[in-house]
DNA sequence: ATCATAAAATATATTTTGTTTACAAAAGTA
DNA sequence: TACTTTTGTAAACAAAATATATTTTATGAT
């Protein structure tokens, strides 16, 4: 494929790692994710999906320093970068702009 | 296992049905997101999503009379169901609350 | 009536994205 | 050391997306 295309989940993913702003990880990105959605998100699916974020140059990461409290491995936190804002701006742009075009659909509430 | 999620095609897809209104068919549906997008949409593509749509029963569809100017076969015509506009407004709306806790982000213009 | 051509849908194969399942690593506790 | 908790990794598979090629159906011209 030419220029990549962001999923469906990975664009979930995507605009929950923007709203946790610095806690984003696995765990709580997940977390976030059911909390909105009530759909049940593996940890090995968000995984996938945010490595290939990550290749795509949509998010950067870097491992947390070793401060959990009760043990465990340590914490990959995930933030959005430049063009993962605009690849965001530009799909939430033409969905509002289609959508309005709609008849009889309420967007407001 | 049931599948009833929206892949970001299908739901480009869908968005763009409604907004056509009463003249969705393939071609139209495939010319108004290459104008709105600036990707390049392959009619088998379309076709697959539209069947998944279907079958999915966002969309119904009814084959037009026999009325083109210049011959071709008679055209598909897909109409949006009251589940597929639920389905795309759910979208809508989470996506929207999503956006607007990203800092430094803008999202009106 | 047959032929050429246009318009649209269908079929098939491949790649990319999404999901499940199982497992491994790192850190604290006892 | 062994145990438990937290998090991440890997591999296999299912579904969605894409590209390419083909077929069906309709009309107009010859």
């Amino acid at each position: 494929m030419k220029f990549t295309q962001l999923g469906e989940f990975e664009e979930l993913v995507l605009l929950t790692i923007g709203a946790l702003q610095d806690n984003a990880y696995g765990v709580s990105i997940k977390n976030e994710i059911q909390d909105k959605t009530e759909r049940k998100v593996s940890i090995g699916a968000l995984h996938s999906a945010l490595n290939r974020l990550e290749k795509k140059g949509f998010v950067n990461s870097h491992v947390g320093g070793a401060k959990a409290e009760r043990g465990g491995r340590r914490k990959r936190f995930y933030t959005i970068t430049l063009i993962g804002q605009q690849a965001l701006l530009k799909n939430y742009q033409l969905r509002t702009d289609l959508i309005k075009l709609i008849p009889n659909i309420s967007i407001d509430r």
